[in-house]
DNA sequence: ATTTTTAGTTGATAAAAGCTACTATTCACC
DNA sequence: GGTGAATAGTAGCTTTTATCAACTAAAAAT
């Protein structure tokens, strides 16, 4: 095995453990009543106040019809509300609405407490450990774009 | 903010970068014509042959009618082969055959290839500190459980 | 011996995702 | 400035994926 064949298997096992451990695998967002695309149109648009319906199909790369429903039934919901761009009159600017972006905070604190529960046993010194392991990761792999 | 919470935080960072950039969220198994669930469950019975459909269902978590249609589609194509258990009639003892063998290491191999495509312009220094890295994430989080 | 649990299947149905075709703009560019 | 190509979004239809409830047969529990 080359050096580069280690990093492979060892990223392909970390995977295995790493996204059942996180419960990246379930196809309801933490148990809610969302399906993980639902749930991260919300986020898209949580981040991303005003963006259109194009922008975030081609970020989360689904249909862009899928994405029209999807975003019709939060709107009946009442989760978010679309005015026709002011520069582009095809396109709709999309904002949450506060009930939006009180279900959005609601999934951000299930996910926090979810992974709290995985590491609340841990000592400080794991703690910075991790984050330093963390962020090695991410800033080794945006090298490559 | 605590350093539990600066922990949580950048744990779901990691996740927010780490699961696209390594196209975990794709609905179709590396571009194949599978879903990552029939994936997995190939992939489960390479790492255990001979195991029965109650153990895929329970590591996965899906529902065991939907499995056995999914194993009964594996078994049309030529994938596996399923014997009455000798010790338990009412179950199956599952085995990939040599197609299907053959499709889960096609699996491996694209998933070899799909990573070395984003670990290939790295230098050395940068396998050996992400190798450390990813084990370092592992063995802290193993301990919850 | 009887009840309860477990392995797996089937049928019906719901939910999720995708394809094609369409309207209405906007953009490119001659 | 007019024409054709590209883009934003929607609608109809279909396929695929997933779930639920009911069932058989065998094993385990009491």
């Amino acid at each position: 095995m080359t050096e580069k064949e280690k990093v492979i298997y060892r990223i392909r096992a970390f995977n295995r453990f790493y996204m059942p451990k996180l419960r990246l695998l379930d196809n309801h967002y933490l148990d809610s009543e969302y399906t993980p695309t639902e749930a991260r149109v919300l986020f898209e648009i949580y981040e991303n106040d005003g963006c259109n319906a194009a922008y975030i199909a081609k970020k989360m790369n689904i249909d862009k019809s899928y994405l029209s429903r999807i975003i019709r039934a939060h709107e009946t919901k009442g989760y978010l509300v679309r005015n026709v761009s002011e520069t582009d009159s095809r396109a709709y600017q999309i904002h949450l609405t506060e009930k939006g972006i009180a279900q959005t905070k609601d999934f951000i604190k299930k996910s926090n407490q979810q992974i709290e529960n995985i590491i609340k046993s841990l000592r400080k010194e794991d703690y910075a450990e991790l984050i330093k392991a963390l962020n090695t990761i991410t800033e080794i792999l945006e090298k490559h774009d």
